[in-house]
Parts: structure tokens; C-alpha cells; sequence
DNA sequence: AAACATTCCTGCACGC
DNA sequence: TGCGTGCAGGAATGTT
């Protein structure tokens, strides 16, 4: 479900809600996630203080005062859901914390994932760098280290698909099936020409168009296309925001051809035939 | 009721 | 042949 700017807007809210309060209880209702959730990991993190809410590509960071983190991803369906102790569990709330808040106050923060693809697990902070989940990871698209020349050292000899290319998390994280469609109508770049035939001026070009795309979309508080929504409940008004992405037939905002929809790897791939070529 | 916003792994093909 | 790399496909699963 959730890309880069989705994931972004849920560490912000529980940073800007969480950070300072003290875990004082945690409750594994279903360890079954995409690894197996440790309770006896979770319980020795009881009494720390969370002290930030990182990110790092997807991967939601919760440092903590003991010298570790919870590493958190949402999956397809996962939510983090900040919520009064009182009000009753759901269904799919697998992993509970129960916090206490700066001034006193209690509060849950649930981890809620109905397909269960998501995961929560800890590692020590000052081996995150190195941690297998995030070791292979590439550049961050909203920071320094994003720049053209690197795009064009990685698309050397690729011949998949630029679409897939950049939904590659060791190229660049955070872009996922929604985004690399309209990364790609903004840099007028057809989604199935080869990365390796792509010249560096229309690197800078889709550089570009990531970093406008993603922060425009966090902006917005994200994309809720069904189901997703912030740490307070929210929606992501950043749909009405979208390109072409879920606008098959309609015309495109450009040239008012319509857009189009193609399977690609058992993926929704959409575009424009006349913008992007 | 077919589609699905993520990630990781497998197995195959290819080139040196 | 053996190795490394790149790539497609599949699997995990519940909801709408």
C-alpha cells in the first residue's frame, strides 16, 4: 500500500505525537508477519523511551534510549494506528505497545496489517547501516545523494524496463508501482523503454520529476487510493493530485490523449502514448 | 470476483 | 564447465 511519501506522513505524525513517551506494556496478538515477530525482542525494549521516528526507504525507524530500534514496514495493508488505550482492538491489530505519554497520559500505538506482509523486528541503532533489511538499499530521492550521474552509472547494461528500474529499491527507494507511473508522464518518458537507452539529459529529467512527485505527495499527506490512511485516521489527498496513475481512458492533463493501461510484470502500468516517449 | 499500493527468493539464460 | 549477473515469475494474504 504504502510508498515513500505515505510512510513519511505516517513517521511525522507519530514523531510529531510519540516522540519522549515511554513503553510500559506490549502485546503480540499474531507473530506471523513476513518474518516471525520476536516478542522476547519487544519485551526488552519495556520501559525505553522513544527518542525518534526515522525513516529509511519504507522501513519506518523507532529509536529507541536502550541502543536499539524497531524497524517497522508496512507491507501492502499495514497502518500504524495511535489510539486511546480504551477503544477496543480490531481484527488485525497484531502488535500492540502501550505508551505513556510525556505528560502522563496513556496511548496505544498499534500495528495493524491485514495481509499480514508487513513487518516489525529490532536491531541495534548503531548497526542499522549494516542490517540486512537496509544494507542493499540505494540513495534516498529527497536527498543529496540522488543525482543523475548515479541513475546513469546504474542504468549502464540494464535492459529491464525504466519503469521497473526505478521501482528497484538499489537504484532508488521509495518509489513503488503508483509513483513510477507518474514519475515517468512528468519526465515524458515511455514506461517501457529500455534503462539503458536512456540518455543523461532525460536522467536529469526523471530526477527531477521524482523529487516534484514525492515531495508534492507528501505535501499532500500521500495517495489514499482504498484503504490508506495517516496515524491520526487520516486520508492522502494527493489522488486528486495523480497523472495517470488508476486514470485509464481519461484524457491526459497534457495533450488530452487518452490514457492508457498496460499489465507490465504483473503490474498496472499507465501513461500517455503521445507525452511519453 | 479479479485486482491489488511490496519485497524477497528462485530458477533460467546468457556471456566471459 | 563454472561463475556472476540480470531478469521474469511466483509467493506470502485478506479485502473490496
Amino acid at each position: 500500500m504504502p510508498e515513500l511519501p505515505e510512510v513519511e506522513t505516517i513517521r511525522r505524525g507519530l514523531a510529531g505525537r510519540l516522540t519522549g513517551s515511554r513503553i510500559v506494556a506490549v502485546e503480540v496478538r499474531d507473530p506471523r508477519l513476513r518474518l516471525p515477530v520476536r516478542e522476547r525482542d519487544l519485551r526488552a525494549l519495556l520501559g525505553a523511551r522513544l527518542v525518534a521516528f526515522d525513516r529509511r526507504a519504507k522501513y519506518l525507524l523507532v529509536r529507541t534510549d536502550l541502543g536499539r530500534t524497531i524497524i517497522i514496514h508496512l507491507g501492502m495493508s499495514g497502518r500504524m494506528v495511535s489510539a486511546d488505550p480504551s477503544d477496543s482492538l480490531q481484527r488485525h491489530d497484531h502488535v500492540v505497545w502501550r505508551l505513556r505519554l510525556n505528560g502522563g497520559a496513556g496511548e496505544d500505538l498499534r500495528f495493524r496489517d491485514p495481509r499480514r506482509f508487513g513487518l516489525v523486528v529490532t536491531a541495534r541503532t548503531g548497526g542499522l547501516p549494516r542490517h540486512p533489511l537496509l544494507r542493499r538499499l540505494g540513495p534516498e530521492p529527497l536527498s543529496d545523494g540522488f543525482d543523475a550521474a548515479t541513475l546513469v552509472r546504474s542504468a549502464a547494461r540494464r535492459r529491464v524496463a525504466v519503469k521497473a528500474f526505478l521501482m528497484d529499491p538499489a537504484v532508488v527507494v521509495g518509489i513503488g508501482n503508483i509513483y513510477a507511473s507518474e514519475v515517468l508522464w512528468r519526465a515524458g518518458v515511455h514506461p517501457r523503454r529500455r534503462a539503458d537507452r536512456i540518455a543523461p539529459v532525460r536522467w536529469e529529467r526523471i530526477r527531477e520529476a521524482c523529487v516534484q512527485v514525492l515531495s508534492e505527495a507528501i505535501a499532500a499527506g500521500g495517495t489514499t487510493l482504498r484503504d490508506y490512511r495517516n496515524a491520526d485516521g487520516a486520508l492522502g489527498t494527493f489522488a486528486v493530485a495523480l497523472s495517470v496513475y488508476d486514470r485509464a481512458g481519461r484524457p491526459c492533463r497534457r495533450c488530452a490523449t487518452a490514457i492508457r493501461r498496460t499489465v507490465d510484470g504483473g503490474r498496472a502500468t499507465y501513461y500517455c502514448a503521445r507525452c511519453q516517449r
